[in-house]
DNA sequence: CGTCCTATTGATGGGGTTCAAGGCGTGTGG
DNA sequence: CCACACGCCTTGAACCCCATCAATAGGACG
């Protein structure tokens, strides 16, 4: 599955986003390809990894979308974030035993997992790059900081044009989305677990915004057709993202 | 302000958990606190850091009730995680410049700020207090996964009854509870900005509890009169909170 | 004793859920 | 190749939980 180039190596994702943003040694980045020992793929639905489950080894998302999910007693879902290509799904892996929540597919998958003993011995010798992977996961738990208050404190209409503005900007950076328009392979439904509604309630507000004119629909694309007009109506603010820190190369998408 | 004891160190809130959970050596321990270069106290409602300010010192949470809180551009507030005595006010310091949400103290307040640097090198020679800190902010990090959760798929009562369960087990944790009571230093305000609901919407749902015999309320005092049917009410379980992952000492509280 | 903050309680309204019916697109098997 | 099934989306009607608005009461504190 992995292939090298012949004067580099082969950029995935996750290390797009920690070359760009962190300035890691690119040996360092192409060393995590020698502790990968397994690519899996998932087809939609499946579970990478359950609630519950040991947790042995890293696991990096290599293509497509997934989500942290826990389920209620009364067997609703609620997806806790949306996981994208170059994340990882095993943040804090070397203190935590199992899962307290799962991971599941919400599209075609591939997953890439790495060795956990070896990771963190090499880590050691690669403090930039551990720095690097802290730094992704401190992202990610600021996305699901703010996921808190889309929940807590937004409306339908308002969680939703969030919703749609973060993930944009995140595939941005993974260059997974054009200036202004993306594949989003999710159902309603899988959309309403994100957001803490209804399907039902997601197909009315999807309707709005495209009645609005804010956003334009087509099979799984979408198109942000007034990006000012979403960050206004929704109160988005890519602070949280942290994007630009410890950027050495500019500003970033 | 520190003080030793003669034949020890003196325990702090997050010292007890650290050292019940995960049997890190006590000298480690103890040298947390010399690397304390401030203490500080705060009154209700005051903030202890804002949104976008540099993060230049690890804090700790030593006595009192604090939360991280984002705020909306119209003004409403959402408090992401409630911090006890004994969390860390800080987490991902090394690698975020700026912190993404603000904390505000909510009742009386004494916190300790350590040097980052001498942290940071400290920690290298003291993998096993390294590893219990981390652990301790990715039990965190579980709550605000839980938090996640109660806000997207749980009605007002069940967000209500979820969250004194939550906090009550946490404040046995570090001894600041019994069994069944404890001092709950929040505005129905407040802890509406933490479920996502209005004051007056968590004065009904408290009444609720209170009549249907599940709860009472003695000024800041709550007595948790029916756990069971308080578990079974807003479907809660410990799993997330992560009390048994290295116990080395049995149960624990 | 007045002021301010907090909690309570009732009336009203609205945003989102629930229930239900129908349509569209895709895949499958007769 | 068409019929049918299935999953997903859409739309409408009724309902309900919670927000909003408002009035009152209870402390804490000067």
């Amino acid at each position: 599955m992995r292939q090298r180039l012949s004067t580099d190596f082969a950029y995935t994702p996750l290390t797009t986003r920690l070359g760009y943003y962190m300035g890691v040694p690119s040996a360092d980045l192409a060393a995590i390809d020698d502790l990968v020992f397994e690519e899996r793929s998932y087809e939609r639905g499946a579970e990478v990894i359950g609630q519950g489950d040991a947790v042995r080894s890293a696991i990096l998302i290599t293509s497509g979308w997934s989500a942290r999910a826990r389920y209620t007693a009364q067997g609703a879902r609620q997806i806790i974030s949306i996981l994208l290509p170059g994340d990882i799904a095993t943040p804090d892996l070397f203190v935590i035993d199992r899962m307290d929540h799962a991971i599941v597919a919400l599209s075609e998958l591939t997953v890439r997992f790495l060795d956990k003993q070896m990771l963190q011995s090499f880590l050691v010798r690669a403090p930039e790059l551990a720095a690097a992977l802290w730094w992704a996961t401190a992202q990610e738990d600021s996305i699901v900081r703010e996921q808190v208050v889309r929940l807590g404190r937004r409306n339908a209409i308002e969680r939703t044009a969030h919703f749609l503005l973060e993930v944009h900007r995140r595939l941005l950076v993974v260059q997974q989305a054009t200036e202004s328009a993306m594949i989003v392979p999710l159902t309603q439904n899988e959309i309403a677990d994100a957001l803490g509604l209804t399907n039902v309630s997601v197909s009315k507000t999807m309707s709005r915004l495209e009645r609005a004119r804010l956003i334009r629909r087509q099979r799984t694309v979408i198109q942000l057709l007034d990006i000012d007009g979403l960050v206004e109506l929704s109160d988005f603010n890519t602070f949280y993202l942290h994007l630009n820190d410890r950027a050495e190369m500019g500003e970033g998408p």
